[in-house]
RNA sequence: CGGGGUAUAGCGCAGUCUGGUAGCGCACUCGCUUUGGGAGCGAGUGGUCGUAAGUUCGAAUCUUACUACCCCGACCA
């Protein structure tokens, strides 16, 4: 793409609204523009990284055998009535009447609406198990939406739900997603932990949580500095006690001491059992002809919260730090002279070409600016690596080959192909 | 909801104390010169000063009420 074509409003200055390194840096690079407090627009830097965070988790859904459905934002009182959540839930819960005065609720989650169809539509134990998944726009009215899209009253969260004739089963599905949600996270490139969790007013039984670790992460995790261990300190605690004595305890998986991080919560896995099964009478019939209930898991993951996640676990006082598999460019040409010089131009086209045909989504920097103001500004957009072409190519053939991790070096040409196969781990 | 703060051009700010009809930087438009770390000169565009009411000859400025947004807390997949 061209950079004087793509809507990329970008701010010098830091907005004043913006306190928190990713909410700073997602203005700022124009990826997103508040509508109101907790809501978003996406601008396409911003949607660019959102798709491709979308598409590594459902691809890696489809892989663990899920399927994907798209339920509704709008779900009718009726259902939140049997499981008691009308009543149980806050205002959290928006509320509002249709025109004929049927009360509705926008989806927070979708259990109530997932339930029904499964016991709607699965009679037999032959078709389990099952987990069907959504990528979907929620809406939460939070007490206080806070730093961007990392605490939005609107998100895009992705939320699956296994159902199995029995507990084995419902362990074999959280295991499943447990290793996927593995997966998901690796191939994003970001260092997280799994964290034992409090289960919440969901309910269920088992649960853990995964954190991105970051400095501004909202909550605070104690992990052994010897084994995967990690629980959310909010478990750990007893009456009144401070975080800070728990630094240096011992681990209570018996390895090694307690460290305090910081970690913002990605995502969410439950072991739910009978609790919405139960309630809204969800049950198939087993080998022996008998009504069985089912048993229920959900694991949600905050795709919208991840951008901001990986923004703040990958920056620098420039700008944002890609990791290479959710860059929205992973090549920028900055290409100086792009309009006056005709041998600049043609080589700056080429290379796009060139690039582009080997499966690179690229940006070309043709606007009508000096080195200084491009190079800022793909450093304030976190791309990967920049090719430069200026005078130094028209002079001495040389094109420079720039990291955002701040290698550079000038070579020939003709060498491109195997500098980029250095690059092509994506 | 409790505490703190902010609201003047797209963004960042000054002007408010001491009332006299709005300004700076960046951005944007046009022209010329520039082009390897946010270029220069010249000429321009853009604001009923968050909203409403009040005080006053006169309000961005004083008074009152309201609203929105941000931060801390409680809360939260």
């Amino acid at each position: 793409m061209l950079f004087s074509k793509i809507f990329i409003p970008t701010l010098k200055e830091a907005p004043q609204e913006a306190e928190v390194t990713s909410h700073n840096l997602m203005l700022r690079a124009g990826m997103i523009r508040k509508v109101a407090s907790g809501i978003y627009t996406w601008l396409p830097l911003g949607l660019k990284v959102l798709k491709n965070i979308e598409n590594i988790v459902r691809d890696e859904m489809n892989a663990s055998g899920a399927q994907e459905v798209l339920m509704p934002m709008v779900q009718p009182k009726e259902l939140w009535l049997e499981t008691k959540r009308w009543e149980k839930m806050g205002p959290e819960l928006l509320r509002f009447k249709d025109r004929h005065e049927r009360d509705f609720c926008l989806g927070p989650t979708h259990e109530e609406v997932i339930t029904d169809l499964v016991r709607l539509n699965i009679k037999s134990y032959k078709e389990l198990p099952i987990n069907l998944y959504q990528i979907q726009t929620k809406f939460r009215d939070e007490i206080r939406p806070r730093y961007g899209v990392m605490r939005g009253r609107e998100f895009l969260m992705k939320d699956s739900y296994s159902f199995g004739i029995d507990e084995k089963s419902l362990q074999d599905s959280y295991e499943l997603m447990r290793k996927t949600y593995k997966n998901i996270l690796e191939k994003i490139g970001l260092d997280y932990k799994i964290v034992k969790a409090d289960s919440g007013a969901i309910g269920g039984d088992v649960s853990e949580e995964f954190h991105v670790l970051a400095e501004n992460g909202e909550d605070t995790i104690a992990v052994s500095d010897s084994s995967e261990y990690a629980i959310n300190t909010e478990v750990l605690l007893k009456n009144n006690e401070s975080i800070d004595s728990l630094e240096g305890q011992p681990s209570p998986d018996g390895n090694g001491l307690i460290q305090i991080k910081k970690g913002i919560e990605v995502g969410h896995i439950f072991q739910l059992g009978k609790v919405y099964s139960e309630n809204m009478k969800a049950t198939v019939l087993s080998n022996q002809g008998n009504a069985e209930t089912l048993f229920m898991g959900c694991y949600g993951i905050g795709v919208s919260r991840l951008v901001a996640a990986a923004i703040e676990q990958n920056n620098d006082d420039k700008g944002i730090i890609w990791p290479d598999a959710i860059a929205p460019f992973h090549i920028n040409i900055i290409s100086i002279g792009y309009e006056k010089n005709k041998l600049i131009k043609e080589t700056s086209d080429k290379i796009y070409q060139d690039l582009s045909k080997m499966g690179y989504e690229i940006l070309l920097d043709d606007r009508d600016l000096g080195y200084g103001s491009k190079i800022k500004d793909s450093e304030l957009l976190g791309i990967p690596l920049n090719i430069v072409i200026g005078n130094k190519f028209v002079k001495e053939d040389l094109v420079e080959i720039k990291t955002r991790q701040g290698d550079s070096s000038l070579t020939k040409l003709d060498d491109l192909n195997e500098i980029l196969d250095h690059y092509k781990n994506y």
